[in-house]
RNA sequence: GCCCUCGUAGCCCAACCGGCAGAGGCAGCGGACUUAAAAUCCGUCCAGUGUGGGUUCGAAUCCCACCGAGGGCACCA
């Protein structure tokens, strides 16, 4: 098909659907983004990844901006002439496409590659440079054999475990959840106020990771987004301090609190337990056993969200025992209260009410003792009722008296330690993750429960352990898996014995799915490995990853452990798995993200509809910096239509010959188009995508001037830039930039013309301008020579006629002189 | 409550190692073209950088305090 550009051109504005029906089979038929692995390609290598999509209906204006931004990336390095790795796949296992299936009477898979074929289509219509022969999905067979086989080598190295203990369910979604998926009390997938339940479950054992996962932060410092980093340190959460073992009177075995602050422990005044761990049924006395039972009830029926309410009254009871406190043999009552938490430290603690302030709110609402003995010259807590925290020496407490708290703390973990009573400690606030989900829609769990055997792998060779085909109501939330419904599908034999066992009926949580997706893209069609080393040598770790922030702390650092599990059992050589990260911001309206239960979604369809393709795209990518959120309000893509007009038109009005020499240009032209391709490059390489793009409009108004009223359009030079702005372009808006390029004379495909390399000879500037100060105020301009001397600068400047003038009469104090740029002339 | 990031024109955003506050865009205004409008083109108005101090010859930039916005953690001992 061809099409007349006088037609594409329209003069004022042009036909973006024509030009988009015109290049999409063309590129279709080239293939430009296909990753060589051939051994003889010398390329430098590079991966680019975008996170990948989960596949809920069509894409989305989030989809829109994350791609675009990580499409300037991958197609920069295609330009460059590397060998990109930029592949596509999809996170198809989750809870939406088994919702939809009850609703219509399906298996979740119909719903599931219904979506993912409408997302692929979208995705090749709006131009992004993916390797399509990469392509994967974390629901096909080919794929969660591979997650199972991984489950496997973690379960072997004692890496996955199953426990019992109090975990997060989500009433809506019903099942569990890990500890990050629960925000403030809410189920991070559907706002759901999640209860606690007493379950079984499987968990990766990623706190034994937690001080990994902190130290090699240090290699992504600078590579990944500070806040990114500062919000898995939190996660992490490491806090120092001491173990100290308390006696408990009438008990054999001491008890072990944690305490960041080991130097108050001559301030402890009482002592609190978790009343739902273990402890606290252990520790309470006969008499006090009924009261203790009531409560524990209470505490099981208040919501996570009561529990966090900041405002909330302490509540406890009084088990009837006591501890000894180990230094001054003082008596402890021991209470069990829910501001302490089973699964931190040891579910225990010392309570000093002086110096922390829950302490301090539960000794005021039992009228238990205050002893301060830290003097922080504040207010008396006992009176204030005001925890003090801070530094002071230390009193009341025999051999810390007259220390400070860094020395005292020093000092007693010695005494302790000297006298086997504690020692230093570490704890963290991360948890296992709790991978057992309650549905369908997963990877099933490869492990088969025999009476005898207990919990025993399935055999690798009989990977994957498939899911049973099950539609509709069959997959409709009971509580337990659907899968246990399934009871052809349970029943089995055990591997090790042979007797009849049954299957585990739980799937996983869909993150295991995505922890690992990036190893296995140069690996897809490898039927005999989860990935091969050879591909793994070649591509990883993923130099370039791009993807939203919500993922910080999900996503991110359960990939962040894959690897270092995988890098631990000798499948991969390395220990990050993303050596640098670039978070993409969100598109909201109005100031508010955009949702359907808002009703304030814009439709990405109508936009493209509207504004073609590259519009979209520019919008994207000029709003802002790539991290910051984008108002569609606040932008325009009439505006970002506009401007690729003009630019088209330029490529139009070109009149030199395709092979001229750009050596015989008109030189300011040429000096301005390479001071772009500098800043543009320099630009690029920082992620400033936004600042690129103005760059390169500033050069498009300098063009347009040098064609109607400068040089005129057959200067070689309007050449030279035309090219290079289509290069550029070619970045952020394909289709115009394929035009441009075929406009100028040359065969597709732009994306692979190869970036334009700034001369430095044209870089050079004959003459810059010098500012000329009298105490700091703007007075004269001066064009001088970029290497011009102090001296002679100097001289220049007072012999100026308006610095003479405004130095009438007052004395020159000193000069200050920055060659070639400033020159500053104090007055005394 | 603790920690992090950010406050520049009506709006989105630039401004290198402290050196003329403005590159680009949106909106507005004026003009050209048009019978008119749209579109297009040309031109143009607009802030002294959240507030108050400090360092400096010189501060949007560095330091301190405060105000405001966003985000993270939060009964984690």
């Amino acid at each position: 098909m061809s099409i007349n550009s006088e037609e594409l051109e329209g003069r004022h504005s042009f036909n973006v659907d024509e030009i988009q029906s015109k290049w999409l089979p063309v590129w279709e038929k080239l293939n430009p983004f296909q990753a060589s692995d051939d051994p003889a390609d010398q390329r430098p290598r590079i991966y680019v990844l975008d996170m990948f999509p989960y596949p809920s209906g069509d894409l989305h204006m989030g989809h829109a901006e994350a791609f675009a931004i990580g499409d300037v990336v991958a197609r920069y390095w295609f330009q460059k002439g590397w060998n990109v790795l930029h592949p596509i796949g999809w996170d198809s296992f989750g809870l939406p496409a088994e919702n939809a299936a009850i609703k219509r009477g399906e298996n979740p898979a119909t719903w599931t590659y219904q979506n993912i074929e409408t997302q692929a289509n979208s995705f090749k219509r709006y131009g992004i440079s993916f390797d399509w022969s990469k392509r994967l999905h974390t629901s096909d067979p080919e794929y969660y054999r591979w997650t199972q086989w991984l489950f496997l080598q973690f379960f072997k190295k004692g890496l996955a475990y199953r426990k019992a203990s109090s975990v997060n369910w989500c009433p809506s979604c019903q099942t569990v959840l890990a500890n990050e998926q629960v925000v403030a009390g809410e189920c991070e997938r559907c706002s759901a106020a999640v209860t606690k339940r007493e379950l079984t479950q499987w968990y990766f054992k990623i706190t034994d990771y937690a001080q990994r996962l902190l130290d090699d932060m240090e290699q992504l410092k600078g590579k990944w987004p500070e806040r990114v980093l500062t919000m898995q340190q939190n996660w992490i959460g490491k806090s120092e301090g001491a173990y100290v073992d308390f006696e408990i009177e009438g008990a054999n075995e001491p008890v072990t609190v944690f305490t960041t602050r080991p130097d108050t422990l001559f301030g402890a005044t009482f002592f609190v337990v978790a009343p739902d761990s273990p402890l606290a049924k252990k520790l309470v006395s006969g008499q006090q056993k009924s009261e203790f039972e009531k409560y524990l009830e209470e505490v099981k029926k208040t919501s996570e969200i009561e529990r966090l309410a900041s405002d909330r009254k302490k509540t406890g009871v009084f088990l009837g025992t006591y501890a000894v406190n180990p230094v001054n043999q003082e008596r402890l009552p021991v209470w069990a209260a829910d501001y302490v938490l089973s699964e931190y430290g040891t579910g225990a603690v010392m309570g000093v009410p002086a110096h922390d302030q829950r302490d301090l709110d539960f000794a005021k609402e039992f009228k238990l003792k205050v002893v301060k003995v830290v003097e922080t010259n504040e207010a008396d807590p006992a009176e204030t009722f005001i925890a003090t925290a801070g530094d002071g020496l230390l009193t009341n407490s025999g051999p810390l008296d007259g220390l400070n708290k860094t020395e005292a703390i020093k000092r007693i973990i010695e005494i302790l330690e000297e006298k086997n009573l504690g020692k230093r400690a570490i704890n963290f606030r991360l948890r296992d993750w709790l991978l057992s989900r309650q549905r369908y829609w997963g990877a099933p769990i490869p492990i088969i429960h025999c009476e005898d055997c207990k919990e025993v792998a399935v055999e690798e060779e009989s990977l994957p352990v498939l899911l049973p085909n099950l539609v509709g109501d069959q997959l409709s939330p009971k509580g337990t898996s659907p899968l246990a419904a399934a009871t052809d599908w349970i029943k089995t034999t055990c591997p090790k014995c042979g007797k009849p066992a049954t299957r585990d009926t739980d799937t996983m949580d869909t993150f295991v799915d995505s922890s690992w997706y990036y190893l296995r893209y140069p690996s897809n069609e490898n039927h005999n490995k989860a990935f091969d080393a050879e591909a793994l040598k070649k591509w990883l770790p993923v130099a370039q990853y791009v993807g939203g922030v919500e993922h910080a702390i999900l996503h991110l650092l359960y990939s962040r452990f894959f690897t270092k599990v995988l890098n631990d059992l000798g499948l991969v050589d390395f220990n990050e798995p993303f050596t640098s990260l670039l978070n993409q911001g969100q598109v909201i309206l109005d100031g508010s993200a955009m949702s359907k239960s808002k009703g304030n979604m814009v439709d990405l369809g109508e936009q493209i509809e509207e504004y073609g393709v590259d519009a979209v795209r520019l919008t994207m990518v000029f709003a802002g910096p790539p991290e910051d959120d984008i108002d569609w309000a606040d932008v325009s893509p009439a505006g970002a239509k506009k401007f690729l007009a003009r630019a088209l038109r330029l490529a139009k009005d070109v009149q030199s010959a395709s092979d001229v020499s750009f050596a015989n240009g008109e030189k300011t032209l040429r000096q301005a188009v390479h001071k772009t391709i500098k800043e543009v490059t320099d630009l690029i390489d920082v992620f400033r995508f936004n600042v690129a793009i103005a760059r390169v409009m500033e050069l498009v108004n300098i063009t347009r001037k040098a064609i109607d009223s400068g040089c005129g359009a057959a200067d070689p030079a309007v050449r030279e830039s035309v090219e290079f702005i289509s290069i550029a372009l070619s970045l952020v808006a394909p289709y115009t930039a394929e035009e441009m390029w075929s406009l100028l004379g040359f065969e597709p495909t732009v994306a692979k013309a190869g970036w334009r390399e700034a001369d430095p000879e044209l870089l050079k500037q004959e003459s810059v301008i010098c500012v000329v100060q009298v105490s700091g105020k703007l007075r004269a301009k001066l064009s001088v020579s970029p290497d011009i001397s102090e001296e002679e600068l100097k001289k220049l400047a007072l012999s100026e006629a308006n610095v003479i003038k405004t130095l009438a009469g007052s004395k020159i104090g000193t000069v200050i002189v920055r060659a070639p740029k400033l020159i500053n002339i104090v007055v005394e």
